[in-house]
DNA sequence: CGGCTATATAACCAAGTAGCTATGGTGTGG
DNA sequence: CCACACCATAGCTACTTGGTTATATAGCCG
């Protein structure tokens, strides 16, 4: 139950949770898209699992990952009050951009 | 111009652009109110400016340094998608909480 | 100018970790 | 039931990093 924060800092598991985002997985497959060893897949999905971000279902003896965002929300707090200081930057930028295409 | 993910995976950063939120501050005064060391949090400083998460303003021999919030765009960016994974979930929680508060 | 304050950098160390290979466990299918 | 496929774990190594102390740099003030 870490921090998602620590988890999501290795960018082969945010590239797992965005494949699981789009269908649950086998092993094998995660390991062969993402050009990392079984072992090494292995390892990276357990430290999600742990975090709670990623569920198995076993089939046989295979195991099918799947995406489980709701950790995702902590980090959602976290960022919820920044979000205005950079968004009245983004407005100052889209006014910015409007004025230029008037020119 | 690293991924905003690994620089917020260390505590002690969250907590810098934490205090900074609030206002600006001296390295000193992040140094005591986190309980580092002074060299810990330049360090620490240095990681952050790099990101382009924070900004310094020389006056004399001090270091004012603020909040720059738009490298987390980034951040949401990456979250974005999975949002309605768990605002369905914490829809499901409201409706029973509503539900427990009726009773 | 001399000493003090504020900060950055250097050098070092201990701990964590991501990758690998090797191995173990388990279920399948021929 | 046996050889194989799938996956997890163990064990190793090289690298990264967060913390420290020591030192350098720079500006202030008496």
């Amino acid at each position: 139950m870490v921090a998602p924060f620590a988890v999501l800092a290795e960018p082969a598991r945010r590239r797992i949770l965005d494949l699981l985002r789009e269908r649950p997985r086998l092993v094998g497959e995660l390991s062969a898209e993402l050009g990392l060893s079984q072992p090494g897949t292995s390892k990276h999905l357990r430290v999600l699992r742990e975090a709670g971000l990623v569920e198995v279902q076993a089939i046989a003896q295979r195991r099918r990952y799947a995406l489980r965002a709701a950790p995702l929300a902590e980090l959602d707090d976290w960022l919820a009050p920044y979000r205005r200081f950079w968004t009245r930057r983004l407005d100052a930028l889209e006014r910015e951009l409007d004025r230029m295409e008037d020119a």
